[in-house]
DNA sequence: CCATTCGCTGAAACTGGTTTCAGCTCGGCC
DNA sequence: GGCCGAGCTGAAACCAGTTTCAGCGAATGG
């Protein structure tokens, strides 16, 4: 008894699922692709008349279209994949915060990908965003998979990178000027009276933000240590063990400075954080024993100590360039490759200061 | 010199897009529905040599199935959509990783939309969100609009509340025992002398932690004023403007407390961090002036003044278990609303004591 | 030995849109 | 009046999958 296949022409569905392309064309008496044409088109090719029975439709039907069924058809999702290196990084996540905002105004919405600091999941993010069809990708992440975004670019994805650059890769590359941030926490120590550095920082490998830093580190020590009577300094990578390491580089930081004035410089807020809680250990006093400039100027360093000296990045700028650059691009601007680079701002507190207030 | 419309039956696709099912089918000279089952029955129905010849073009074309094309055909996205009212507030980042993590683990991606505490962006963010089929909501909003949320539970889609819960709906809660965590900050505080209290919160209205943690504190007060002898308490209501409010407020206690001792207990980080700069300026000490015990553990919490005492939550689990809760459900998990309550553990530090050590 | 059932496979319909192409109507022009 | 082109609309193909249904061969049963 097998029923007679239905032509089954006119399915209304209940008033429960979303309005279709298909409900509306009915309820307007016209063809899908006029209601189309209307969504897309607007202004050419539609008569007054029916446009407005179509707009009518749409009203009625609060009908909005299936961003799935679009992105299907069109290849664009309206849709960016964010890859970022790791939450908890207040960095990362004030950069998300920026460009979260510049999305949602151009109409975009974010997938996020957390790489939660496992560099192997690189291309694993990458790829999955890729399939959802993301239409282009802003990237914080730890570069050792150079290739995982390449792939992305190779797709003919747009590619921004955030503060951290992969070298072998043509892409939009948004930043802080690392190496005039560091001239201006050193010549801020220098000033201050601080003569034998430290700079440490998470492992260097292969993030660029990192090694830039580093090296204008570096560069500026070798630059003026003629010229500036006792300037000397060294650089320290923390691991974030249990901290043994980074009580004794203080020590013989201390050590070396003899009666110099010693003072450190760290790369984020993460090792900000590690340098302050050796100090703590050890019962040294920021400023005074140990000058203390950190890189990212978050809302508790007012408060930790004396008040820590801080170069304070354009987050929420460099997430909104970057989200900007990204739609720029989606717009089909074609131009090389950009780099943009935002400035960091000295913010001065008692962590720098060598004399007990 | 119209061309007859031609079949178009083999459209070999040029290496550099994505492999689709149809390549596959042809490769290993099957039907697209036989690729289909083989991906998504498997075992079932299909002999083993098919399935191999299935099997040995996938590889070799390296295709995985687009999502989008499937959740427009299934209605299902692997897809989870997350609110949050504010990406800045470290606990709602916290919850982020742990949702994220947990979400991965299951296979699930997550949309994240930013309310950016603008609370009439609530709504937007679901009908955004529903309109890319997410399968599912985990929410933590301001609750002005609960209309909002019900909506998605309107849609079928499952809900889970995280830490603020909406009365009016029927959705799984997942959340810190606010009232064992402000009986365990506020029994510390009295075992350590301080007996006229502040409670300091942001804005109340509408937001059930707040008000939860806000009702636990007069009761508390209520139930001891009489065995704690000059136990009194009080609350107040910190907008963020310049701080003013906050000063006096501050002073109020003070002036209050007589010979008596007084202390704080913040409702958040945020809140915290306004109290502690309210106590610079006013040139109070931490512990000894005014105790405080804030909710939150944060990173920086030890390096604060003294060291922030904290009530410290449970954030990751509570994202884990959020995104578990959801994902139970999207597995089918038929159960009335629950309500799962996680413990806060007060951390004590020197902002709690009384003696300067 | 034929009928039924079972297991497996493929054709085609369907998801919700966009786009191509063909057709229809009307206007202008010769 | 007939022809041509322009303007507007609808039918159908298409995106990349899933699912229904029908068909086919083999196995089983009577």
């Amino acid at each position: 008894m097998s029923t007679k296949k239905l032509p089954r022409s006119i399915p209304i569905n209940p008033a429960s699922a979303r309005a279709t392309i298909a409900d509306v064309a009915r309820a307007a008496s016209v063809s899908k692709a006029t209601v189309s044409r209307f969504l897309n088109h607007r202004d050419k090719l539609l008569t007054k008349e029916i446009a407005t029975r179509v707009e009518v439709a749409i009203a009625a039907l609060s009908y909005s279209p299936s961003p799935m069924a679009q992105a299907l058809k069109r290849g664009r999702s309206r849709l960016i994949g964010l890859v970022v290196a790791d939450v908890t990084n207040p960095f990362s996540v004030a950069v998300l915060r920026g460009a979260e905002k510049a999305c949602q105004e151009a109409g975009y919405l974010l997938m996020l990908f957390n790489l939660g600091n496992d560099s192997g999941r690189e291309r694993e993010a990458i790829e999955a965003l890729t399939a959802y069809q993301v239409e282009g990708f802003i990237l914080n992440t730890l570069g050792h998979d150079a290739g995982a975004a390449a792939d992305a670019a190779r797709h003919g994805k747009p590619v921004v990178l955030v503060d951290r650059r992969h070298h072998e890769m043509q892409a939009d590359f948004v930043s802080l000027d690392n190496a005039g941030a560091v001239r201006l926490g050193l010549r801020h120590m220098v000033e201050a009276g601080y003569r034998e550095l430290l700079f440490v920082s998470e492992p260097v490998t292969d993030v660029s933000s990192r090694e830039e830093r580093e090296a204008a580190f570096r560069g500026f020590i070798s630059e003026f240590s003629q010229s500036i009577a006792g300037l000397q300094g060294r650089t320290f990578e923390s691991t974030g063990d249990g901290g043994q390491a980074m009580d004794n580089a203080l020590r013989d930081l201390r050590k070396r400075a003899g009666q110099r004035l010693s003072g450190v410089l760290t790369s984020n807020a993460v090792v900000t954080l590690r340098v302050v809680a050796s100090m703590a250990r050890l019962g040294l006093r920021l400023g005074p024993d140990v000058g203390l400039v950190g890189f990212d100027d978050t809302e508790w360093s007012p408060y930790v100590g004396p008040g820590l000296s801080t170069i304070a990045q354009p987050t929420d700028d460099l997430g909104r360039i970057a989200a900007g650059c990204l739609i720029e691009r989606l717009k089909g601007l074609e131009l090389p490759p950009r780099q943009i680079l935002l400035s960091g701002r000295l913010v001065t507190r008692g962590s720098s200061q060598t004399a007990v207030i």
